[in-house]
Parts: structure tokens; C-alpha cells; sequence
DNA sequence: GTGAAAGCGCTAACAC
DNA sequence: GTGTTAGCGCTTTCAC
């Protein structure tokens, strides 16, 4: 408990107590190798015994670096943005950094600048913007060459002049929806998120090629619009239902919204599993719990934050460097979990 | 987008270009009132034409204060934590801090030291510690006296000479059990958290004196010990049903273990509602779209995390201001959410 | 090996 | 009203 004095320590107490100058002190707190063993030793003493803590504020003013990053985050009442914000502490900390974190409540806001200026005041080496991308709250993007330090985006529409990271939605859809094919489904619905999200596009997307491809239908009416709520899930089967009584399965974009359907489903009397598959999509940690089960598409979020922290280190490295890092995208895979709520009897 | 410009700006360049100095700019951009005004309008020019953003970090280093909050939060993988951060970054920031952030994966983590002395000598002007009281892991608070900044503790055993945000587990507890014995439970089973959780221990003590005071059985084989995940709410279940066939209530202490529950008594045929009544904790966003809905008691998280800032900068502004700041505990009160799952057929 | 001087970007205190 | 000086806590450069 050596580090929790009253009053901080400065170096020139430390360097007048081990009777050297700051300079001495400065080379043994950052491991000089020119410092004599016996005054390395005594300063090491006057250190402990001060229980001097060297601030990382000084350093950076005058290194111009401050193992610092910013973090850009929303809606953390979600569990995605949440394991992606833990990935992102978790390498950050291993990698030596700490993050400056603010958090924004409508992701279409228009204090970009200020909140990117507040950041850069605080000397950040780096950013991470994990907001998603809606509507056009990517218009500033463009202008972002002028950042005087790296920024890497999560989960947006990957372009060649940015880092961005982000999931491959599209193939996730892809893959639960030939899954509830491949169950034998013939009419599948889709409970989709908010248009204006490019996620939510995404996995509209897969959905409608697994569809086209195998010649089964896929037209608007077998669209409901959700908002990622259980609410809007078991909203959405209902009209879902009233239009398509025949639709044996329902892929759904968020285990959130699949909730809602299995909800709905219960109360219209329709089976799940057996007569209706459904597949969400997170594999949040309670999918496994519902009842029935819930398979659903697995993404890491938790990785996701990790490699965005990874790219970007790499970035400030290569700027300190006095380079211009190139641009770089990941897209990381996401898995099939199936579980009991997709299987379907066959006819 | 004015502020990205590519090589920081700094007040020496801004008083060149616009002929003053230095001390001026720094008065025009700390609002001073003793500057023309035709001087302050050149200079706020040339402000904005470069793009100038003060750094905060340069001022911190000469006021002594930083704007900044360090915060060490645990297990942001779990719905409570991660809106208890998001309450401590919306009042923050509406207090105009921002926020530093350390995760601790085990919190009986004994980097104590070396997680405050980063935050200390990043100078954050306060501190919460956002981590469950559990074992043992509060023993250094005792030291944190000699700390240079407050501290504002959540979700800890009040004690008086400490600032400590929490939620009344014991009350919400009684309630919760309460309640089930309102619908005509006679045998009130219990899922436990970990008992080296203070809030595990707080809430198991609530049952016990709820069923005590009138006269209903308490005993330890009505205990099953759970770890906050479904699973082993579902295991817990099952183990209580098996010593306790009788058993007609259960409360367990968080949502999670209570969807086990309804699960495992689903497969052993027990009805929910009817012939068993659950209530559980915490009311997780989803736990009205179960099946049943589930009975819970309402914890505010978010409030949790915007009264800790509060209280928090208040200590600072009194740090500031040269005195001791008084300690300050403050007791949120849960609320009873009745939905399906605790009704009971009355016998 | 060690120290003195200069400076990172800013503001407090004092001059004028 | 405005400028000058000094200094926050540290590191870098260059003496010795």
C-alpha cells in the first residue's frame, strides 16, 4: 500500500532525499542502464520509502505520448457494446494502455467534434470509435485523414482508406438462414433491426440471397422491421403471422427480438420447435437458457474489441515511428450455435 | 470538423498569429472578462481558424486538477455492472468529467496498488470503485485514508467513515419473500449467489428473517448455493427440490438463476405459475419476456452509478476548496415488480 | 556516471 | 487590458 500517500511525490523530493538530481531519479524510473549500481540502489530506497508514484501526466506532456487510449462507445445497456468494451479494457491493459472511455446516447450525434476535440485534448495516442453505423452518422468519416492520431472503427461498412473491424454479418445471416433451410423450412420470415443500421442491413441481406439462391421466397411481406427489442420481436411475428400463415421459420437479427417470436409463438399456438424453427442472432449467454434453447449465430464481441486494440496499437507504433500506417480491415467470422429452437418436423 | 487538424496547435501559435500573448489566449479561452473585446474577437479568430483545442492535459499539470475520473469496474459481461458504468458515465459527463476506466477480472485482485497508483499518477481528481465487496478483497480500504483524492466505494457494507453508493439488498430480499408468502407459499426455497458476495449474504438474510417473522421454515436445506449463472440455478432447483418435494416458492437472487429455475421446473413438470412461485433480482431487461414473465425486484443501476458521480464531485469541489470532505453513505431502495411467474393456486 | 539547462503547453501572480 | 516571469513534473540534450 506504498503508493497511496497524502500528498504526491515529486522527483525532486525523491532526487534531494537520495541527495542526486532528477535526471539520476528520471534514468532509474525509466531503467537507464548508465546509473551506478549504489546510486541506483539508493534511489531505489528513497523511492519506496516515499512511496513516489511518477506521473504519467508530466511524462506525456513532454514525450508527447500518453499510453492513452479513446474509446467511443453506445448503449452499453446492450450485451454486445458491453463484452466488446471488456475486450477492448482487457488487451488495452495488456498492451500497457488505459482508455479514456465516453459513451453517446444517440449515435447519430453531432458533437463529434467536440467529443473528438475533448479526447485529443487529453492527449489520447489513439481512438476507438465503437459506435455503430446509422444512418449517416458516418458522413465525418471523410474528414477524419485530419486526426492528428489513429482511429479505428468498429463495426461499420469496411472501406480501403480506414481501419475498420467489424463482424461479418452478411455471412452469419447466411448461414442461420440455410440452416432453417436446411431444416426444411419453405416460408421463412425475417424480424429485422432498424434499417438505418448498416448491421441490421447486413443480415437482411444474407437472408434474402440464402433465400433467392435456393428459389424460395423472399419478398417484403416476410419482412417485419424490429428495433432489436423482445417487444418488437413478438410485435413483429404477429404481423409476420396474419400475412404468412404458413411460414415454418423465422430468422430473427438479435436473440433480443427472437425472444419476442418464441413469446408470440407460445401465445398463437404455433410449436416451437417442431412446427416453427427459429434461429436469433449474439448467442447472448442466456440463448442456451430460453425454452426452448435458442440457436442463434455467435459473435465475438469480446475478440472484436480485442483486435481493434491490437490494429490500433500497431497504428501508434507506426506513427511514433514517423510513418503513416496503412489502413487496415478485419473481419471476423461469426459461428452457427444450433440448439433445439430451429428444428423442425419433417412433412 | 474543425478541430482534426493534423499537427496539434498550440497557444503560442495562436498568439503569434493573432499578435498577442500567450496569457491573453489563455484568457479568451478561459472566458476571463478582462479582455477587449475587439482583442477577444481576433483572437477567437485565429482560434478557430487554426483549429485550437486547448490541452487539458498541459492545464491539468499547472491547476492541479484534471476533469477526470478514475473508475475500476468489474464484469462488464453482466447487465448490472455494465449500467452501473453507463450511469457513472452520463452524470460525468454531464458534470463535465471524463472517465478512465480499469477493469479487474478477479476481484480479489491484489494489483490494488498498482491500479490506483496508474490512476493517480494520471491525476484523476476522484475515484469510484465499481467493484462487488467479496471476501476479503476490501481489506486495504482501511489505507485508502492516505489516498490524495476521495473515493467513492459501490455496492459495499456501509460503514461510516467511507463514501458508499448501494443498493439496499436486505430490504429487496424481504420484499421478494414477502411477497411469495403473500401468495400462500409455505415451503420458500432460496438460490443464493456466492456467499463471500456481501450482496449474496445481504439478500440471503432478508429471506431468512422474511420467513422467521412468521414462522415459516428457514433452514439451510432450503439454501442452494448458486454462482448468479442459469445454470446453476437450474442445478440449484434440482437439488432443492430433492431434499424439499414440498417446496412452493422460490427466490433467487438474480434473474439469471431464476430463468434456470423456471427451466428445471419445467422439466420436472412443476407448473409455473400454480404449483410453484419464483420471484427473482435484479429485473434484466428480458425478464418480462419469459415465459412466465418473471416476479423480480427492480435494482436501479444507472441511478447507482450517476449518485456515486454526484456524490463524488462534491467531495472534489470540497477537496478543492482546501477541507475534508465527510464521508457519506448513500442506500438506494429496490422495488417489487409483480409479473406471472410468482402467482400460486390457492390451496 | 552524473548534473545543468531547456522546454513540453499551459496558467497564476504580478507587473505595467 | 495586456505582457512578463515563473513554474506545474517530467524528459531530452549536452556538458562535464
Amino acid at each position: 500500500m506504498t503508493v497511496l500517500t497524502k500528498r504526491r511525490v515529486t522527483i525532486r523530493q525523491v532526487a534531494e532525499e537520495a541527495g542526486v538530481s532528477t535526471q539520476t531519479v528520471s534514468r532509474v524510473i525509466n531503467n537507464r542502464p548508465d546509473v551506478a549500481p549504489a546510486t541506483r540502489q539508493r534511489v531505489q530506497e528513497v523511492i519506496a520509502r516515499l512511496g513516489y508514484q511518477p506521473s504519467y501526466f508530466a511524462r506525456s506532456l513532454v514525450q508527447g505520448r500518453s499510453f492513452t487510449i479513446g474509446v467511443v462507445g453506445y448503449g452499453l445497456d446492450y450485451f454486445g457494446p458491453s463484452c466488446t468494451l471488456a475486450g477492448i479494457e482487457r488487451e488495452a491493459s495488456q498492451l500497457g494502455y488505459r482508455l479514456l472511455l465516453s459513451l453517446i446516447r444517440q449515435p447519430e450525434t453531432n458533437r463529434v467534434d467536440q467529443l473528438l476535440g475533448e479526447m485529443l485534448s487529453r492527449h489520447v495516442d489513439g481512438l476507438i470509435w465503437a459506435v455503430p453505423e446509422i444512418g449517416d452518422n458516418r458522413a465525418w468519416v471523410d474528414q477524419a485523414h485530419e486526426l492528428p492520431v489513429p482511429i479505428v472503427f468498429l463495426t461499420m461498412e469496411p472501406r480501403p482508406d480506414r481501419f475498420v473491424i467489424a463482424v461479418d454479418n452478411y455471412s452469419g445471416a447466411l448461414m442461420a438462414t440455410r440452416h432453417l433451410i436446411a431444416q426444411g423450412c419453405k416460408t421463412v420470415g425475417l424480424i429485422t433491426g432498424p434499417l438505418d443500421w448498416w448491421e441490421a442491413r447486413q443480415r437482411q441481406a444474407g437472408w434474402r440471397d440464402a433465400l433467392a439462391s435456393v428459389g424460395l421466397p423472399h419478398e417484403d411481406s416476410l419482412i417485419a422491421k424490429g428495433n432489436w427489442s423482445a417487444a418488437s420481436g413478438e410485435a413483429g411475428f404477429d404481423r409476420l403471422l396474419a400475412q404468412h400463415p404458413e411460414i415454418d421459420g423465422v430468422f430473427a437479427c438479435n436473440d433480443q427480438m427472437a425472444l419476442g417470436v418464441l413469446r408470440a409463438a407460445r401465445r398463437l399456438g404455433r410449436r416451437v420447435p417442431g412446427e416453427l424453427a427459429v434461429v436469433g442472432f449474439d448467442d447472448w449467454p442466456e440463448a442456451a437458457y430460453l425454452y426452448p434453447s435458442l440457436s442463434t449465430v455467435r459473435q465475438d464481441m469480446v475478440e472484436l474489441g480485442r483486435r481493434a486494440v491490437r490494429v490500433l496499437d500497431q497504428a501508434i507504433e507506426t506513427v511514433q515511428g514517423g510513418t503513416v500506417p496503412a489502413p487496415k480491415t478485419v473481419l471476423l467470422q461469426p459461428e452457427l450455435i444450433v440448439r433445439e429452437s430451429s428444428f423442425l418436423d419433417k412433412r
